[in-house]
DNA sequence: TAATTATTGCAACAGAGCTGCGTTAATGCT
DNA sequence: AGCATTAACGCAGCTCTGTTGCAATAATTA
């Protein structure tokens, strides 16, 4: 299961005429691993600081162009990367005391690109949006 | 009208036991001016560079627990302010190629938040949202 | 296996944003 | 109006995120 998804990511860069490497592979299965955003710092310590954050930074850009993982806007001046799981569109909720973050399921992305263009008048095309909602968790109430 | 703003402002601020300075009546009147999301360095040179970052930025901070303004996240490093005109909450699209925004208004953010609520397993409060759309506009397409 | 070329790591940099601190100025009280 | 209080200011210096150029290295391809 984890390999074969591995797998598919290997193929996906190849596709893309990226090269497959020992640090990228690395980085895939911390990605593929945490079923989370996580911040380059924080994928930087998960992979044991054995990448330079340069190399981090134009990996996670090609594994965005390959449709790998998407980045996340948090409310956070680092950006969040999280990996595309059975291409599983969904939003965020995070905690503001703990940052803990909870998947929301419920968009039919679609739907709401196209309502989108319907009501809008100066747009022709919507490629992406940004969902996420920002609250208190029950841990922390 | 403006002037009218400008001490509703002036009166949130006070009455969050803020002062109001010649500095924060000239930023304050640059947001109730200009009636889209701005960064930091923007508003330094709209307001002729005459306040120090670091002024500016302990400025927002107050504004935006003031609720006079919003910060918006839009897909750049920057974080981005907006001024709150009569309450009213509503979204962007961001064109990609040359950064038009336009505002999206069709939102009733209680109802979305209340769904949310329901929806969640770990959440208690749902304080705010983002959601910002990304495309291409009209004039670049 | 050799040639090609993408990736890597380093150094150096740019920009956003924050902290501490001494000075300045807005507020509240008399 | 004048003074005391204290918030806001500006400066220096810093951290963190993210980027660029370039020479060395390693993955692909023939």
């Amino acid at each position: 299961m984890k390999s074969k998804d591995l797998l598919v990511c290997e193929e996906l860069l190849r596709k893309n005429n990226y090269r497959v490497t020992t640090g990228r592979r690395q980085l895939l299965l911390t990605l593929l691993r945490t079923k989370k955003p996580l911040s380059v710092s924080e994928l930087s310590r998960e992979t044991g600081h054995s990448l330079d954050k340069v190399t981090l930074y134009r990996a996670l850009e090609d594994f965005v162009s390959s449709k790998i993982i998407v980045k996340v806007n948090l409310q956070s001046t680092a950006t969040y990367y999280e990996f595309i799981h059975n291409d599983h569109h969904h939003h965020h909720i995070v905690c503001e005391k703990c940052g803990k973050i909870e998947d929301i399921e419920n968009c039919n992305q679609a739907d709401l690109q196209k309502e989108m263009i319907k009501s809008s008048k100066h747009f022709s095309v919507v490629s992406s949006h940004s969902l996420e909602f920002f609250g208190v968790c029950k841990m922390c109430d």
